[in-house]
DNA sequence: TCTTCGATTGTCT
DNA sequence: GACAATCGAAGAA
């Protein structure tokens, strides 16, 4: 792949509101085993620094949470309910523990190995959740910290396509009713439908 | 050490 | 639409 293609540093240094938006066409790469698998992110949510209450960080520094707290660009990968993983982009500079949750993606490279990770479910609902896609993707707790901005990383995020305004939308974000008013009612989730990008993509 | 509960999914009714 | 699955992190004791 061309180096060039990867999203760099400074991309992730913005406002994390601003990274979930435009994340939004971006292509993940995940390479396993020589084997390169790939998809346009068409899902994202913001978690914003500690004084979010629905942001993992909300209470300070541990050891779940450690990633949050680096430079942006790393990957946080958690696990949750006792069976998922989550796959976050980390946002803005170091100390400060801000990222993006990846919701939902639709797969564009190496299909075959995607239905091999997913035989038992229909391709439309392959990668449509945040723990369905790391499945998909075979990402688990091994890559939490990886280098997004690295070409050598075995999971990267390259330039994909720009989606206009008119086709994003955004809501409240999924999940978090404990964390309570004003955080549970934020528009800082972001999704554009699967057909805008398919139109885009001409596929 | 003990208890609670989750940034979800899949199954069953 | 309701709920069980399943286990580690986090907070309380």
């Amino acid at each position: 792949m061309n180096p060039a293609d990867i999203l760099n540093r400074d991309f992730y240094l913005q406002p994390v509101q601003t990274v979930a938006r435009q994340l939004l066409g971006q292509r993940l790469v995940r390479c396993l085993n020589g084997e390169r698998i790939a998809g346009i992110i068409c899902e994202t949510e913001a978690y914003d620094g500690k004084q979010d209450q629905a942001c993992h960080a909300h209470s300070g520094l541990t050891e779940r949470n450690r990633i949050m707290y680096t430079e942006g660009g790393h990957a946080y990968v958690y696990f949750t309910y006792g069976m998922h993983w989550m796959l976050n982009c980390v946002c803005g500079s170091q100390g400060y523990p801000a990222a993006v949750l990846i919701r939902a993606i639709l797969p564009t490279e190496n299909i075959p190995f995607i239905q091999r990770q997913r035989v038992d479910i229909p391709q439309q609902h392959w990668c449509d959740g945040p723990a369905k896609l790391t499945k998909a993707f075979n990402i688990d707790g091994k890559l939490n910290g990886t280098d997004l901005c690295q070409a050598e990383s075995s999971l990267t995020i390259e330039k994909g396509i720009d989606l206009p305004d008119h086709q994003v939308q955004s809501s409240a974000r999924i999940g978090i009713a404990y964390a309570g008013e004003p955080w549970v009612s934020k528009p800082w989730r972001f999704f554009v439908s699967e057909s805008a990008i398919r139109i885009c993509l001409g596929i």
